[in-house]
DNA sequence: CGCGATTTGTGCACGCCTTCACAAGCGCCT
DNA sequence: AGGCGCTTGTGAAGGCGTGCACAAATCGCG
């Protein structure tokens, strides 16, 4: 679905549209609103308000508000925001009517997992092509797609314009895996092994360690347990959820 | 992440030691720090600069300090930290000396997979039970381990003594999923299903979602595509690898 | 047409986090 | 013992993000 800016006064940028300078906060944001808002479509929803939409996405209405007020002003006073309209934006600005193409490194436990993950496909993500340096493995379908080798990424990665990588090895194969994605034109990576790598400035790294946010939350339960073993310890301030991000 | 003041000891330090409060950025960075280290111990290294670890855990020098510096004085100037001690240290701030029990609710394809996932066994926490509403994948084993039925879950939670539960199905039962860990007993969820839970206060819930890790990407490769087909844009921003938390 | 109800967009203040820069402290060498 | 180099720990400054509170804008209705 290709589409341009919508609404926004024509007067000004160029043909390539004036990218708006996102907060990184609002940008790790942006994609629960996004979910949000298909949820509220598919429900049959037009419009939403910002407290609406805010409860849904489990936000502040006031932060969701300053958010989408950053990519432009999308909504209508006293009624809300046109919910379609809406998702096309975010999807606009996050670069999902791409479809991208994403390549995943090291079919292991984690990687089998992430390359039948749904949520992918589902979110305008296809993984187009799978790698691991096991050649017992090579060959091995997965979801329909066929385990590759890792010697043949770079021809693959350019054939197939794959700009993700993401990484499902052990840690100690990470760094040698993201180098040739990097070799190979990949410029985002998403990293699953727990270790720091070390790459070029034109590319991103994000890295999630499922066990780091378990011990994130041992240390919360180590803090509940101090705590009500003190006196005057009652637990009850005022808490919300949500997490990852930072 | 979920907010919650907990004044400190109120005279000094009691039979409970004084837990020491950290910012949540640091907390998040820990674990971090605890890899590099563990590390660092295995090659041998009895002392490390700040310098030295920051490198290894991907941050700022002064950072790692002020972080460091938050849970009490265990470096010696002119020399460093002792690495043994500081890994002891920051394992009984988290709270990793007490081998959690973990159970995994939603054995699904992700689910199969983070039962498998070494990194948590290697870190100190143990799965110690399995559950599905699907009563055909009930008695499956799984890594050594037997899945069972979640109706069950009150009674393995309380037998076990598990306060923190992984929720691992699709987005339309998390809800209900959560509502029975937390009746259990349960008092840190970490939520790889994409949607908003709602908990008590007292409760502490992380959530992972891996399409919106990719989402992010996709947005930064966007502004980079973007910015690549602007006359005056040279890729070559400040451009910083590492992410999650935040 | 005007008014009130409603909701967006935002100026402002506050607090957290990061980063710099440097004094204080420690060990080693002479 | 004394000085020197190295490293920690921290005060201060700046930036970023959050949330409040309100003005501006829009719709519906009499």
């Amino acid at each position: 679905m290709s589409q341009q800016r919508h609404g926004s006064t024509p007067g000004e940028a160029g043909v390539v549209p004036a990218f708006p300078d996102l907060p990184e906060a609002t940008i790790a944001r942006l994609p629960e609103y996004l979910r949000a808002l298909h949820h509220l479509a598919e429900a049959g929803a037009e419009t939403v308000s910002s407290e609406g939409l805010a409860a849904a996405a489990g936000v502040n209405s006031a932060k969701l508000r300053k958010d989408l007020s950053h990519l432009g002003s999308y909504g209508t006073r006293g009624v809300g925001y046109d919910v379609a309209l809406l998702v096309d934006q975010i999807e606009y600005i996050l670069g999902l009517d791409k479809n991208r193409a994403v390549c995943l490194v090291g079919v292991g436990n984690l990687g089998h997992a992430l390359a039948g993950y749904a949520g992918f496909a589902s979110r305008g993500f296809r993984v187009v092509a799978l790698f691991d340096a096991d050649r017992k493995k090579v060959g091995e379908v997965i979801n329909g797609l066929s385990v590759s080798h890792i010697d043949d990424l770079p021809r693959i990665a350019a054939e197939e314009s794959i700009a993700i990588g993401v990484i499902a090895t052990p840690p100690h194969s990470a760094q040698a895996v993201a180098d040739v994605l990097v070799e190979s034109g990949v410029t985002s990576i998403l990293n699953f092994a727990p270790c720091v790598l070390s790459v070029p400035a034109n590319v991103d790294v994000r890295k999630v360690d499922l066990a780091i946010e378990l011990q994130i939350l041992s240390f919360h339960e180590h803090r509940k347990a101090s705590l009500t073993a003190l006196p005057g310890g009652r637990g009850d301030a005022a808490g919300n959820q949500e997490a990852v991000g930072s």
